[in-house]
DNA sequence: TTATTATTTAAGCAATTTATTAAATATAAA
DNA sequence: TTTATATTTAATAAATTGCTTAAATAATAA
């Protein structure tokens, strides 16, 4: 594993920077799964849209749309993304699509949603 | 508080939605800080200097650029963006920045950088 | 079949992101 | 003062994001 040192200052450790560069490579699986979580909901609508779906359950494009006031593509484009990366599962009834959290993929974000109902005390 | 209703589909409980619509509103603050430190996180290169400098404690911009092995450039815009939302702060030893973790503002990193280390078992 | 409703898809576009390269600062050393 | 090192800033440019509008599917109702 080679460590290319740019840097001359005296207290850079190279078995440190090491060190770090073989744990963040051996982490990588960890640093993928967990990025295409968080880059899905680190945008406003999907953080949204995730928690309205940890509430309620179940909701529909329509719906969400309605809740957020926002247009159905705009809402489905978001939907289609969080699905792609497994996020949400939706089942049809009819006419309407019921979109869903998979809740085995979706675990860290209790986390996250305890913490956003908790900010609203410091506001 | 209006609720414009685009979807007619029986099922769609009215009362269920206003109170959908009540709840994303009075969480606002709390969705706007998470979505803040979700996007700024969302980032495969912000994420692992995130990490790198909770188990480091702080690095300067050459070590974080030789470990990830990427331009300092490209480092420095990272950190900047990482410190204008205020989760990192910078002490100066002469040449050498040293940056660290605001603590106060990253205990939702905890959970995540839990998170990516055990998904390193399931890999 | 034709019309209506729920939803998605596609095309286009403005805004944002993230890297690169080159130039500017800031501190320390010769 | 001149030179070197650590870092930032600025100017691009390519890629991505997230919306809009219009068209395409899919299921239901008339």
């Amino acid at each position: 594993m080679k460590l290319e040192i740019t840097c001359t200052r005296a207290e850079a450790n190279h078995t440190q920077l090491l060190n770090c560069q073989t744990t963040i490579q051996n982490l990588d699986n960890g640093f993928q799964q967990m990025t295409k979580l968080l880059s899905i909901a680190g945008n406003d609508v999907r953080l949204k849209i995730l928690f309205l779906l940890n509430m309620e359950n179940e909701l529909c494009p329509c719906d969400i749309a309605d809740i957020l006031e926002m247009s159905m593509p705009a809402i489905s484009q978001h939907l289609r993304k969080i699905k792609d990366a497994g996020f949400i599962a939706s089942r049809r009834e009819g006419q309407t699509l019921y979109y869903s959290l998979v809740k085995s993929e979706t675990q860290i974000l209790n986390t996250i949603f305890t913490s956003i109902e908790s900010l609203k005390k410091s506001a």
